[in-house]
RNA sequence: GUGGUUGUAGCUCAGCUGGUUAGAGCACCGGAUUGUGGUUCCGGGGGUCGUGGGUUCAAAUCCCAUCAUCCACCCCA
């Protein structure tokens, strides 16, 4: 048969998850700087803790697992004849994927909320999946990096998660700009534009505004209900507002606006600005699709590489309610490590990372120089030092291209003289350099 | 879910106004080279031309369907 993936998946090679841990070990790194606590969750959770937290095309885009053994024998009858899916999915599937970390993690504090200490701060690292249509920096299984706080409404985490995303970024050395929001912000405007019982979809349009510009803005807006000259305020207050905080004031003649204003001043108290390196800008702009979110919302966008956001994140004031759990605000941010991945690999911003750990591959002419090789390979590794012995005898020709293939830094040349004198020819392969050493002197070598 | 793109060797691709036995580069294997690889030279293996159907004396090439891929939209990381 012929091999192949499902869409949307991707095997990584040898390199590929050096690279990745690469990224994946400085936000980490990062993350426990800051205090957070790590856990997992599974894969597949109950189809009835994922529906209905990601709004219905979030429900379409879960994947559920059928049920095992007989799932016809307990289907919906009525509903299978019907060709009714919707109705019929809760009686043939009880499971499925996730489709990110963050109501796992919902149901995992409303599980747990006795044994945790509050506020807790956690992060994950696991792949989530969604049923979309893959495209670039898109795909069905992928890694999300999150960290969140839960128990606790004070702004001093929201200046935190943004200084994580500030030094992660600044690790990679990728240039980002880090967009700042407030949903209070968002209801103010609408207000502004007569629009608050439109909110959602305001929020839609505003989102979009990076992509349709002005016109498309407008478009939208007049479809909305919007009168003409209230079109021309909001969109005037955007041109003008964008990196320019003293232009926001206008949005505090509305009480709400205060609110978020006030709310946006304090996490700036907060920040680290001196040791800030990216860019932090308050974009009224930025609406954020999830409608969990309840206050200030951000986002991360690469300055280098045309991709959508790489990271993004927000406070739901009610976390856990959905399972029981009251009075839990939570705040988190989510870092897109495939969109990373492909940025960096564009802009080439990786370090020279070799597959095998490997620090030095014994070569040999004979049988008695294999076992002499082996011998010292187990001396090496005793010592903690990476080696390997090619397995057999070979042309040497060939063991040097497998030495090349691996990358390793240096081969150690086993032949009859070597085995008189207790030694190996050492050769750096990078340089060429060769030298005859004894044992001892190779682990100081090398060690 | 909507629109478009591309499927030919392990990889990247050429061949496509239908016409012998389908090509190149890279990779791989062997040799020049029985104690030193990366350069060079010579030789070699490897393809149901995505799949199914149709048109034709003749299809990688034209038509239809289907699957896969990548890209854009929706949405998102």
């Amino acid at each position: 048969m012929k091999p192949s993936l499902p869409k949307g998946t991707r095997d990584f090679g040898p390199l590929q998850i050096r690279k990745r841990n690469y990224i994946f070990e400085i936000i980490r790194n990062t993350f426990e700087i800051y205090g957070y606590q790590p856990i997992e969750t599974p894969a597949m959770e109950n189809l009835s803790t994922l529906t209905g937290k990601y709004g219905d095309e979030g429900d379409q885009l879960l994947f559920k697992i059928l049920n095992n053994g007989d799932y016809l024998a307990k289907a919906d009858t009525g509903a299978l004849a019907e060709k009714d899916s919707k109705k019929l999915l809760s009686s043939i599937s009880k499971r499925g994927l996730r489709y990110d970390l963050t109501v796992p993690f919902a149901r995992f504090l409303s599980m747990n909320r006795n044994e945790l200490s509050f506020p807790f701060k956690r992060y994950q690292i696991q792949p989530v999946w969604r049923a979309d249509r893959p495209q670039k920096g898109r795909f069905q299984e992928f890694y999300q990096c999150d960290a969140d706080i839960a128990g606790s409404t004070s702004l001093v985490y929201e200046a935190e998660l943004i200084e994580i995303y500030d030094k992660v970024f600044a690790a990679l050395g990728l240039n980002v700009k880090i967009r700042l929001n407030h949903r209070k912000l968002l209801q103010a405007f609408a207000e502004h534009g007569g629009l608050a019982d439109r909110f959602s979809e305001f929020t839609t349009a505003l989102d979009k505004w990076d992509k349709t510009g002005e016109q498309g803005f407008r478009e939208d807006l007049k479809n909305l209900g919007a009168s003409l000259d209230k079109i021309d305020l909001l969109i005037d207050l955007i041109n003008s507002s964008v990196d320019n905080e003293s232009e926001l004031q206008t949005l505090a003649q509305y009480e709400i606006g205060r609110a978020g204003l006030d709310e946006i001043a304090k996490v700036r108290s907060f920040l680290d600005t001196e040791h800030i390196q990216n860019k932090v800008v308050v974009d009224l702009t930025l609406a954020r699709g999830l409608s969990y979110y309840t206050g200030c919302v951000l986002e991360v966008e690469s300055k280098d590489a045309k991709m959508g956001s790489i990271g993004g994140g927000g406070r739901y004031d009610d976390l856990t309610g959905v399972f029981g759990f009251q009075g839990i605000s939570g705040v988190g941010i989510s870092f897109g490590a495939e969109r990373i991945y492909e940025i960096m690999e564009e802009l080439q911003l990786f370090p020279e990372l070799k597959p095998s750990a490997t620090q030095v591959l014994f070569l040999s002419f004979d049988k008695e120089d294999l076992l002499y090789s082996k011998k010292w390979q187990s001396a090496l590794i005793r010592n903690n030092i990476a080696a390997e012995i090619y397995p057999e005898p070979a042309k040497l020709k060939k063991q040097f291209k497998y030495a090349e293939g691996t990358g390793v830094p240096f081969v150690a040349i086993v032949g009859k003289n070597e085995r008189e004198n207790n030694s190996v020819q050492l050769k750096d392969q990078n340089t060429g350099e060769q030298q005859e050493v004894n044992l001892e002197q190779l682990i100081d070598l090398l060690g």
